[in-house]
Parts: structure tokens; sequence; C-alpha cells
DNA sequence: ATCGGTATCGCAACCGTTATCGATACCGGA
DNA sequence: TCCGGTATCGATAACGGTTGCGATACCGAT
């Protein structure tokens, strides 16, 4: 491990300055093609990486886009970053992305963190924060979307679906399918607010045709088929009479499809069963289960859009609020 | 969004220099309790969110630590992620992924990246690197820990899985089963090295006792359970005979695991399946698959380990290499 | 009252790069 | 030959903090 190769140990070996040697290790104007080429060349040779804190420092810009999401395991966040990262490749911008654990106070601690680096711009997932966050978020001097949900109150953009709604039109599909004895399983997660308005929407949807939730199950802890198919062979237990389960994820209502599968229920017949995310593993299993899509690659492209595009415009520009239509799909277990 | 918040600004605001308030809000000492309080109080009412890039660039010290990971859809890293980020909890570090795609072009180039902010310790998923990127690793003036796989050379620590050797035991496993045609099912990225590790030892754990594979089918992007259902389904109806099929992944072995149950054959009796990896998918599923853990969350935990003691012990240590034993599990397919 | 020691604080230099602006070299046209 | 204009390059001052060390205040002991 030899010495620090600094940017004036390039230009020494050049025989330039540090300025012309940054200018082209840059790609910046004002530089010949033959000194660029021959800084080029013992850059690569001796192995120099240029220290981006003193160049963003010096350059007040830094092109990283924070992304905090609650996590990485619950198989919706990836395809959210997914589209984020295929957006900002055509751009200079990285995203970097921050975990808050579906914990209001880490993710305030988190946003702090990535604000501290000041990135060229900042997507949060939820709208639900923290009094600190909201000012950390008002104050941030780049532009800030939250994203996955629009029922709340946005800081600035925002784009998202309606988990309200969600719930209310699956509400409405199960309904019109003529089931009237109807489970909810749930994540108890206290702050996955997505989840609650998905509840909230759900049996307000079934109150609205004065039907009433026949069971209920919270479960703690991320989500796991495993999870789903122990809590669907409970509430089936105690409850025999229910005709339809509503899941606060796919990976729940996996497990139940598999319980159902070892318990020789019959799908949708003794049981009609949906989830929500449009998750890839309902792909390939037994039967399509029902759902609603999420939307996600397409928020995180619209969310890395907004950051691009705010940043040529200069930032003064409106709020944008970019509510997706979610789908719900039937598939064949309802 | 009010003028840019400096530490100048707090230090003026609670009628003390910058170095107090610098002092102050780090928590260093020479700072008296009650200046300590107040300036503290100041920067909050205010807002006030440091700047790290000035903070990092003066102190010559990031508390960054970079992570490279080929993928965050495919179920298996963020499990490793998870393992880093405990660990680094007890401490200052804070984990940044990066994403390299399975490209080691794009490796490099996002290597190059992270190390140009000069992180506190690097791991990455991997041993094959360009030759670029060796050399960074080798100058890089922070410890450098490559995870997942042990067969190869390391260019510093090192903590992973032999996955020739998993090839080698599910293949033992196997034909001590009894089974003898047998087929594989696997990704053909062609820079999934570990992939191609498994096969490989998988093949020469056959050969071993004289058995060759009887068919193979690759398939190219990610694996997802419908593919898994695809390929086993397309497979068994060209090779009817086939007694046992190896997948390179869980997921496609549940895919196979689907088609089977679809098609109304026996498992393992019709045929017999196994994949690899553990992932947490397996559970609740019809079947307990039998599959190879593949350790990864305490390779995370491990990796960050190393970063976090080679950082106290002033670097100078020798080289680490800590191949973790995977577990064969034979669930009820094998 | 004087002194030594400690707790608390501030000044100046510096971290490695880039923005700014000025300097120099070089070119074709008059 | 002289000139204006362009291409190329370099010296200097930031960028916003922190390190290192010196300065001051305050304390009890002599």
């Amino acid at each position: 491990m030899t010495k620090k190769l600094l940017l004036k140990d390039v230009a020494r070996l050049a025989g330039v300055s540090e300025m012309t040697a940054s200018r082209a290790l840059r790609g910046a104007p004002d530089v010949s093609a033959k000194t660029k080429a021959k800084i080029e060349e013992i850059a690569r040779s001796h192995g120099y990486v240029p220290n981006r804190i003193a160049g963003s420092l010096s350059s007040q810009s830094v092109n990283l886009v924070a992304v905090v999401v609650p996590s990485l395991n619950s198989f919706v966040f990836p395809e959210v970053l997914s589209g984020i990262s295929a957006v900002l490749k055509e751009s200079p911008l990285k995203p970097v992305v921050g975990i808050s654990g579906y914990d209001l106070e880490e993710e305030e601690s988190v946003i702090r963190e990535m604000l501290s680096w000041r990135p060229s711009g900042l997507i949060v997932a939820g709208l639900e924060h923290t009094e600190a966050t909201r000012r950390m978020l008002q104050q941030a001097d780049c532009p800030v979307v939250e994203v996955m949900d629009v029922d709340g109150d946005p800081v600035r953009h925002c784009v998202g679906i309606s988990h309200l709604q969600a719930g209310r039109d699956m509400a409405a599909q199960i309904l019109e399918r003529g089931y009237r004895r109807i489970g909810f399983i749930g994540t108890k997660m206290p702050q996955d607010f997505r989840a609650r308005k998905r509840f909230d929407g759900f049996t307000d949807g079934l109150a609205a045709q004065g039907v009433t939730l026949a069971d209920l199950e919270h479960y703690s802890g991320e989500s796991a088929i495993q999870t789903g198919r122990e809590l669907t062979e409970q509430m089936l237990e105690r409850s025999p009479d229910l005709d339809c389960l509503y899941y606060s994820s796919d990976v729940m209502s996996v497990g139940g499809l598999m319980h159902c599968l070892a318990a020789g229920l019959s799908v949708p017949d003794d049981i009609a069963l949906a989830g929500f995310n449009n998750l890839q593993i309902l792909q390939g299993l037994p039967q399509q289960l029902a759902t609603t899509d999420a939307c996600r690659r397409e928020i995180g492209e619209r969310a890395a859009g907004i950051i691009l595009q705010s940043r040529q415009a200069g930032g003064t520009e409106g709020l944008i609020l970019d509510q997706l239509g979610p789908a719900i799909s039937l598939g064949e277990t309802l």
C-alpha cells in the first residue's frame, strides 16, 4: 500500500499544474487532447482515485441521491430502487440507500445522516415523519420526494398510490363477488402506516355496504410465507365460516394459499384469498392470487424523474403530486 | 428554505467560537456542560445539519463502510446486509450499498466510485474482479473483505463458503440416496461465478462416482419461481426419466416444486429436488425443500467484524481467511 | 497575594479538490 | 510585422469543517 496518491502527484508526474490535471480527469474543457491523454495515462497506471470528499466540498455539489426506505428484506423496496437506478443511470447521479427499519426515530437519524452529505436529492418512503424530520425535509436545499403513499400531507413532491383507496377497492371487489364473512390478516408493526391505511380503507369499504370484519389477526415482525400459513390456519380454525381472507401483503397470502393446499381447501370455493403488492413471487404458484399492484417500479422511476427535472429547472418549480392508479388483478382466488 | 445554516452561524447565535460549537456538537471534550447544552439547543431549534463533507475532509475520516453486491433483488444479499448492519450498529460506522449488477466492469466503476469517498472499509461480494479492480483493492487504504466465496485468490481478507464444496456435497448426498438420472437447472449469467462453481463442484462430485449429468438447462436473467417452474416442466418433458433435479437457487427449486404439484408428481418419489441458499421463502411451502445454507447473515456479521477489528488494530494485522461450513438440510424432497 | 494546575475556549493552519480569473502561447488576417 | 481572438494553462482563493496548540479563566493550596 504505497503512499496516498494525490492530484498534485499526478500533476507533478505529468508536468502540469493541479488545475490542468483536475480538468483533464474530469473531462472539463480547456485541456488539449494530448495533455489530457497523458494525464489520464499517468492517473490510470498509478491507480489514482480522486478524492470526492474534497471535490464535492470545493464544487459544492454531490452527485448522490439519498433513498430512505424501511427495509430491503420485504421484496417491495428493491423494486422501487430498481426504478430509481434505471432512471438515474442516464445522469451523473447515483442512488444511496438508507434503511429506517419501520422506525420513525431511526428514520430521522438516517435522514439527518443522509442530508449531512448534502445530496442532490432525497427520496423517502412514506408521508409520516417526526416533526424534526419534517423540518429537515422542508429546509433541505435539494429536491425531496416522498414516495409510495399519497394519503397524507407531503412536505414537497410526492409520488405514490392511495392505500386507503386500494383497501376500499379491494373491499368493493370482494363484496361484489358475494363474499360476506371476511377476515383480515395484517402486520401490526406500529409504523407500517401504509398497511394500516389499507386496513382502514378495507374496513371502510366493507362498512359502506354494512359488512363488518368477521375476524382479524395481527402479527409483528417482517412478513413471511410461514407466518401467513400459520395465521391462516389459526384463523380458519377459530372462524371456520369465513369465506374470504384479505392480507396486508402478498407474502402472507402466499402462506394462506399454502395452508389451503395442505388442508385440502379449494380456493376460492371454500375460501377466497387476496393480498397486496403484486410481488413477483406470485408468478408460478399453483393459483394466481388476487392482489393489487403497488406500482413499485414506476414510483421509483417517477421519483427519480422528479429529482432530475427539478435539478435542471433550478428547483423553483411548483410541487408535484403524482398519484398512480393501482390496478387490482383478481387472479383465480377471488 | 432559509439561507444555508453553517457552523459559524450556530456559533454566532450561541455566542461562542466555531471551535467550541464544533466540539459541542460532536460530543468532544473540553466543553462545559452548560455551553454544550446551549449550543445543542440552538442547533436543534434551527435545524442545523452538519456538513459531513467538510468534516470528513478536515478530519480525514469517513464513517462509512462500502458494501458492493451484485443485486438486491435476489433475496440473498439483503440478508448479508442485515448481518453487516447489525454488527456496525454498535459502532459509528454505517454501511453504504453499491450494486454491480453481476457485471465486472460495472463493479469496477462502482468500487472506484465508492473508494473515491474514502470509506473506512470495503466489503465486496465475490473473488473475481477486473485487474484494475484488484489493483484498487490492493492499494485501498482501508480494510477490504471479499465475501460469499472462498474458492479463489482473495486480495485481502475473505469470508465465505466454498461453493465448489457445496456443489460436491450436494452431489454426494444425492448419490447416496440412490438417485442416478440427475438434471441441473442453473443461471447462465456469465458472471455469477458462485453458481458456476456450484455447478462445477456438483458435476465433479457426480463424476467422482461415475455419474454424468443427464440433462442441463441454463436461463438468463434473475431467478424467479415462474422460471423455475417453466424450465422444470420443459426438462421433465424432454427427459421424463430424470429422478432428481438440482437447481442453482432455491427460488428456482420452489418453481420446480410448484410444477410437480401441478403435474401431480410426487416429490421425492417421482422426482427429487434440491436448491441452494436456504432462503426464507422455503418455509411454509407444501414440502420442505432440500437446500444448502449459504450462511448469508453470518458472512455479513463476520465481514463487518473484520472491518471493526482491523480498524482498532491499526490495520497491520495478517490476512484473515474465514471459511464457513455450509450445512445441507435435506428437507423432504431428497 | 501568588502560584501551579485544570477546565474551557479560540486562532490559525490545513484537509484535497475546484471555481475564478488572469496569464501565456499560438494562429490567421491585415 | 502587428494585432485581436482563441486555445491552453496556472496561481490563488475558496469550500466548511477539524486538528493542534496556545490563551484565558478559575480553582484551591501555599
